[in-house]
RNA sequence: CGGGGUGUAGCGCAGUCCGGUUAGCGCACCUGCUUUGGGAGCAGGGGGUCGCCAGUUCGAAUCUGGCCACCCCGACCA
């Protein structure tokens, strides 16, 4: 296996060759789409499994729509057309004939649609000309329904999981009968979203409320979670949308409340897509792979034997699986590497691009003396652990290594948030050392563009618990209650 | 869609300028032996419509024309 490029050297690079060489995905034939690999979607399915608990744990059910949907549901919402017409893929035939000298197929001209169809880059419009049918009553609310699916975004550039023209992830799209209550479930969302990247994937995030020009298309209030990555730019890990009456008036969907009267419905929707993969892999990895946080891994310990003949070999794997069975019962995954066509340095470099958290290595000395050789990924260190108390030491290692990757990433990202109140600091940071900027902004869209225009840095969000502060626009110099996150972004 | 670049074995490349043996190298792969506590060594071996189509020529990976694909940088974006 060849070398990985240094993060010092090209972050970029380290980042394209991590994700190939950990074997997460690789590019696909076709174009801006990506093959996510076993071992990629192993992680992408405890996300998923997870997250679906969560969901469930907070009232929501999960449901299908098509991938599919009527063009003309486009036109409905016109800031919602506006923000994504640009990037639709469209189905215009249904089939394919060979062509006159039998060497290709063709598209079949008689086999135009009547009314093309738009693969989904979004399901808002096709969920609620649904939901239109759904609620008669306030009875009927509310909905609380999610999906598990892909979409596709005709993206310009792509990268793996971060920007992938087809993409995997989950759409809430919830109905309420006050805006009360639609927007307590986005405020909801956004947490459950924070608790699972900060408690799982072990990467802080900061929440918050994104500036009008940054909302989603179609939504009255976009909440956040951004995040911090080691080359100092930010990632916005999930996002939760009010999106007010806005779907329900594009689709007529009203119902009749207490007092006989019909009224719009209020809506929701959030979502966390695979480009969480991007998230982990950015956070936590270094030169020698990828890092990954027990609580997340789909291996949490792999055991190396070492040996020099078969007699060997059936002596320390008798001992290995006593100790499989140890850690199955206390619930820690694992993975007993008994291949005998690699040599152990060998799975060692393997396994710590794969970003196993534990590793353990017996040979004839640890079989001898009743130990193992306990490795961990976050620190590259290595100890000596009596066989009598590893199955504990595991579970108390794997702990210990969650919060440490944990504080590590919330240190750095300390450590690259800057408060910052003139301009000139403001240009300095973002060119010589890049992260959060904490500054003061006048509130206008003008001034947002600008200092994009200027920097390239864009409001990331606006915190939640940003404290009213006087202050003065970093910028423009007009008046300001609080500060504002800024970052260049992924 | 603008600018730049690249297509030669699974991957990374040399050869192309200046046409001429059987198209070569590294990694990977296969076989054997020795190895195995941090990415093994030696020996042998397999694998190619040189992106596609046409043209020039005795002869094209190499020259000419057309086409296609992909990558990188911008604008756009979860």
């Amino acid at each position: 296996m060849a070398k990985l490029t240094k993060r010092s050297e090209n972050y970029s690079q380290w980042y394209n060759e991590l994700v190939v060489m950990a074997d997460l995905a690789e590019q696909s034939a076709v174009r801006g789409c990506m093959v996510i690999k076993p071992y990629g979607y192993s992680i992408w399915e405890k996300m998923h499994e997870i997250l679906d608990r969560m969901f469930k744990e907070t009232g929501h059910t999960n449901a299908y729509f098509p991938l599919f949907i009527p063009k003309s549901f486009f036109s409905r919402e016109a800031d919602h057309v506006e923000g994504f017409a640009k990037e639709c893929a469209v189905v215009t035939h249904y089939r394919l004939r060979t062509n006159a000298d039998k060497t290709a197929v063709e598209v079949d001209p008689e086999a135009k649609l009547e009314e093309e169809l738009i693969v989904r880059p979004t399901s808002e419009t096709i969920i609620w000309n649904t939901y239109r049918n759904w609620v008669k009553s306030y009875r009927d609310l509310p909905i609380l329904v999610n999906q598990w699916a892909n979409v596709v975004r005709w993206e310009m550039r792509t990268r793996l999981f971060l920007r992938t023209a087809e993409f995997l992830w989950q759409e809430g799209h919830t109905a309420h009968a006050t805006k009360e209550e639609a927007m307590e479930e986005a405020d909801k969302m956004v947490h459950v979203y924070a608790d699972f990247v900060e408690n799982y994937l072990g990467v802080p995030v900061v929440i918050g409320r994104k500036t009008e020009n940054e909302r989603f298309a179609g939504a009255d209030e976009t909440f956040c979670i951004e995040a911090l990555m080691q080359d100092g730019k930010a990632l916005q890990a999930g996002t939760s949308h009010f999106l007010a009456q806005n779907f329900a008036k594009a689709f007529d969907v009203t119902f009749l409340n207490k007092e006989n009267k019909p009224e719009y419905v209020w809506a929701t929707s959030w979502g966390v897509s695979t480009r969480l993969m991007g998230a982990l892999i950015m956070a936590h990895s270094d030169d020698n792979g990828l890092v990954l946080p027990p609580h997340l891994a789909p291996i949490q310990v792999v055991i190396v034997p070492i040996y020099k003949n078969d007699e060997q070999f059936a002596m320390i794997s008798e001992r290995v699986k006593d100790l499989c069975a140890k850690l199955k019962a206390a619930g820690i995954s694992y993975k007993y590497d008994d291949r005998d066509t690699q040599r152990p340095g060998f799975k060692f470099a393997e396994w710590e691009m794969k970003g196993v958290p534990v590793r353990l290595a017996i040979g004839p000395n640890d079989y001898e003396n009743s130990t193992w050789e306990v490795a961990r990924r976050d620190t590259l260190t290595k100890e000596s652990v009596s066989d009598a108390n590893i199955v504990e030491h595991i579970k108390t290692l794997l702990e210990d290594i969650q919060k440490n990757i944990y504080k590590k990433a919330y240190d750095f990202r300390a450590a690259h948030t800057y408060k910052v109140d003139t301009w000139e600091e403001f240009k300095r940071v973002i060119e010589e050392t890049p992260g959060f900027i904490s500054a003061h902004w006048d509130g206008t869209t003008e001034t947002e563009e600008k200092i994009k225009e200027l920097t390239k840095a864009t409001i990331r969000c606006i915190p939640l618990d940003a404290e009213e502060e006087e202050g003065v626009c970093v910028y423009s110099g007009k008046p300001s209650k609080r500060r504002v996150l800024f970052a260049k972004a992924y």
